[in-house]
DNA sequence: AATACGGGGCG
DNA sequence: CGCCCAGTATT
């Protein structure tokens, strides 16, 4: 069946218009304080969109805080160094996220004189603007009824209309768009797509949602069957891949240490790192030949200090942690630099590298 | 339609 | 340890 004909059996005028007034009244007397609710400032609205994918609120605020102060206006976001901005969003993942705000809103200065667009074709071409962002925007800071659908809404629409589709899967999610440009309110689009993410995040919560708290309990589909646990429908994702490294913490004879740049596209780009084996490809013996190839430099191996495992959305780093001092040779690497202890702390590292940066002190 | 892309928190 | 989180870009 398609999205536009389902609606009509799902819920008539009368039930559409109750449920958006408990639900704006709700949110507009529990939700949080929270920074990027203090003005509609499409900038702000923008960048904490974007720190929130796939980010809890709690993880992002200290973020956004700090990022707010260092690069206050899409002025000064544009002009600053790429490194910069990364090192602002260190530890916070997904880095390409950052790469992408900084190129558009380079864009937005450029060719809309440093305002966002409240045109939704032109703010869905600018980079790392997806359907969600979009919406969010649109509604949030442009007061436009646009839907903002996430995962939040995703979950809590599925159980008050019981919507057993997949939500992994795009068709789903353009269903639940045109749900939500039926249920969503003219009056107020941002209290009303807020509400509905406000609601999946303190009572429409994925284990255990607190129902009975609940101020659209009696328009829920999924409560009134006592099935809100069953919902929403969600394909199980494999499991990652392991890959083993040695992580090698190499000094030079000044105390320096060797670091390089991650290459500029795919995982954890231009982020820097300490050097890392791939044991996959190298045996544990041929190490220092493999060092030398890739380095030009001989170095002997040291106590191993650690075993650092670190799980990505989508494989997995077991790394054991060597030292190693540098006997001869000279360093011949692109992206490779010695570094003294004050200034590792500048060059924006993975929390995966973090977890070893204790054993370089001395 | 699938896969790459981080990191943290919780049961 | 597996699941989920205010998703998007790429293939």
């Amino acid at each position: 069946m398609k999205p536009k004909e389902r609606v009509p059996f799902l819920l008539n005028h009368t039930n559409v218009n109750a449920f958006r007034d408990d639900l704006i009244s709700w949110f507009r007397k529990e939700q949080r304080i929270l920074p990027w609710r203090e003005n509609q400032d499409p900038y702000r609205v923008w960048v904490s969109e974007i720190m929130l994918q796939q980010t809890r609120v709690d993880t992002v605020i200290p973020y956004f805080n700090h990022f707010m102060s260092r690069f206050p206006s899409p002025e000064a976001l544009a002009e600053a160094d790429e490194q910069e901005v990364l090192k602002a969003w260190e530890g916070l993942g997904y880095y390409s996220r950052a790469r992408n705000l900084q190129n558009a809103v380079r864009e937005v200065v450029e060719s809309y004189d440093g305002v966002v667009p409240s045109d939704p074709d032109e703010l869905g071409k600018l980079k790392g603007v997806g359907p969600y962002t979009k919406g969010a925007i649109l509604s949030i800071a442009y007061d436009t009824p646009e839907p903002a659908v996430d995962g939040n809404v995703m979950r809590v629409l599925s159980r008050i209309l019981y919507v057993e589709d997949d939500i992994s899967k795009q068709s789903t999610r353009k269903l639940f768009e045109e749900l939500v440009r039926h249920l969503i309110s003219k009056e107020d689009p941002s209290a009303f797509n807020q509400g509905l993410m406000e609601l999946g995040a303190l009572i429409c919560t994925p284990k255990t949602p607190s129902c009975m708290l609940c101020p659209v309990q009696d328009h829920c589909s999924a409560f009134e069957k006592g099935a809100e646990t069953e919902l929403p429908i969600k394909a199980s994702k494999k499991k990652q891949k392991k890959i083993p490294y040695l992580l090698l913490l190499i000094e030079n004879d000044q105390g320096e240490v060797l670091i390089e740049q991650r290459p500029g596209e795919g995982l954890l780009a231009s982020l820097w790192q300490y050097p890392m084996v791939p044991l996959e490809d190298v045996d544990q013996e041929s190490v220092p030949v493999w060092m030398y190839g890739e380095y030009g430099l001989k170095v002997e191996l040291g106590e191993k200090v650690d075993h650092v495992r670190h799980v990505f959305s989508h494989l997995i780093w077991e790394m054991d942690v060597v030292r190693a001092v540098v006997k001869s040779g000279r360093l011949d690497h692109e992206r490779a630099r010695f570094v003294d202890r004050e200034a590792m702390f500048d060059y924006p590292f993975p929390v995966s590298h973090q977890k070893a940066h204790p054993y370089i002190s001395p």
